[in-house]
DNA sequence: AAATCGGGGTC
DNA sequence: GACCCAGATTT
């Protein structure tokens, strides 16, 4: 196991009084290096012109396993419709996710909305401003408690989201495996002593850009790091090899059958249960496949007897491929058009959960669902028709 | 300790 | 295609 004794060693070069006299280092002039910095090369973004708490929180959440790039453009249309917690907890939820579509992480949208409603019932509308206080709010961990409690309340808490796992890892040149929660309580440790007294929401900020913009995972941009000679890493020419990171598994496959059912014109769309993937989203009836490629017979029979619904002919469109972080989808989608008004349905059972409603819309933009109800929409409109049994036109797309 | 939860940016 | 992203929660 060489790969072991490799980072056994490592560690042992870096012993813990030596980081100990390392950390009184950074502890002394990483703080006001890294906020002068931040002070002349941050980007302007929509959350850093106001402190207020809501809207720190907002972003927050967004930020959550979110490029800051793609949140943008969602903090400005949610904060134009929700301009305070109030009104964002008095709307149901389906008009958060309405927002929320396109964002994943739909489990952040309900939080929000629950914790709002429990800040306007209980709290005045008040934000509670201790970390402590809001770790215990629903979708709040360590990280984001630290965020809004420096940032909006000025308290002097760390944050320790990726972007400032990899800073620590490469300044202190730490070699454990950051997917360990061995590592996770050393790194917290870390930053808990790094973070200063005054300014902690500025530091935290600057840190984190610093990571965003100059400590980049793959080629970081030393020349222009403002620390660069506070750096374990760099010193020893560590910045490719850190942060140590177990390689991601490969996602599991999945094959589904999705039917686009159009009668006089609509669309029936079903709700999906809470909970789970695409927790209370919209989206075409799927199911899952019995075999890798489904045939028109398949789609015949599932729509007789999971909807209840005869139907003489389908077209095959797709499939379609889509892509998460731990699945991959491949969806053979069947489309088929009825001259009747659209009938009256019983809820369906479906094998990957009961659907709890259902809808016939002009468009899928009528309710909120995931990325590949729309891509599914798409490929309807664009009339594309691809069968399974048609090797020229798969090979060709 | 590992799995689950999205979708897009980036090289 | 692989890796990553201002993580939280459940199992």
């Amino acid at each position: 196991m060489p790969n072991k004794d490799l980072q056994k060693s490592s560690r042992t070069t870096f012993s813990p009084t030596m980081r100990g006299k390392k950390l009184a280092l950074l502890q002394k002039s990483l703080p006001n290096r890294l906020i002068s910095w931040f002070l002349a090369h941050q980007r302007q973004l929509p959350w850093r012109q106001t402190t207020d708490p809501y809207a720190i929180w907002v972003s927050e959440i967004m930020l959550q396993q979110t490029q800051v790039a793609t949140v943008v453009p969602y903090f400005s249309r949610f904060m134009s419709r929700y301009p305070t917690v109030h009104e964002l907890a008095a709307v149901p939820l389906e008009d958060v996710l309405s927002i929320w579509v396109g964002l994943g992480y739909y489990s952040r949208a309900a939080r929000l909305h629950r914790c709002a409603q429990f800040i306007c019932t209980y709290l005045n509308g008040r934000f509670p401003s201790t970390r402590t206080e809001l770790m215990a709010l629903p979708g709040i961990g360590r990280y984001t408690a630290g965020a809004v409690a420096s940032i909006a309340f000025g308290q002097s808490v760390p944050v320790l989201d990726g972007n400032v796992i990899r800073v620590l890892t490469r300044l202190l040149a730490i070699p454990d495996n950051i997917a360990a929660p061995a590592t996770h309580t050393l790194l917290w440790a870390i930053a808990e002593k790094l973070v200063p007294s005054a300014d902690a929401g500025t530091y935290n900020q600057a840190i984190m850009e610093l990571g965003a913009t100059v400590c980049l995972p793959r080629h970081p941009l030393c020349s222009r790091c403002p620390v660069r000679g506070l750096c374990q890493a760099r010193r020893r020419s560590l910045q490719s090899t850190l942060p140590v990171k177990t390689a991601a598994r490969q996602p599991r496959k999945s094959f589904c059958i999705a039917v686009v059912i159009e009668a006089a014109g609509k669309l029936l769309l079903l709700k999906r249960p809470p909970g789970g993937l695409w927790s209370s989203l919209w989206e075409f009836p799927t199911f899952h496949a019995p075999t890798r490629r489904s045939t028109e017979k398949h789609a015949l029979r599932i729509m007789e007897r999971s909807l209840g619904l005869s139907v003489s002919a389908v077209r095959a469109i797709g499939p379609l491929r889509h892509q998460l972080t731990h699945r991959t989808f491949e969806y053979h989608i069947f489309h088929t058009r009825m001259d009747a008004a659209p009938p009256h349905l019983l809820l369906p059972a479906s094998d990957c959960g009961r659907y709890q409603d259902f809808a016939w819309v002009d468009t899928v933009a009528q309710r909120p669902c995931g990325t590949i109800t729309r891509k599914i929409e798409q490929a309807i409109k664009a009339g594309s028709v691809v069968t399974a049994r048609d090797p020229n036109v798969l090979a060709s797309r």
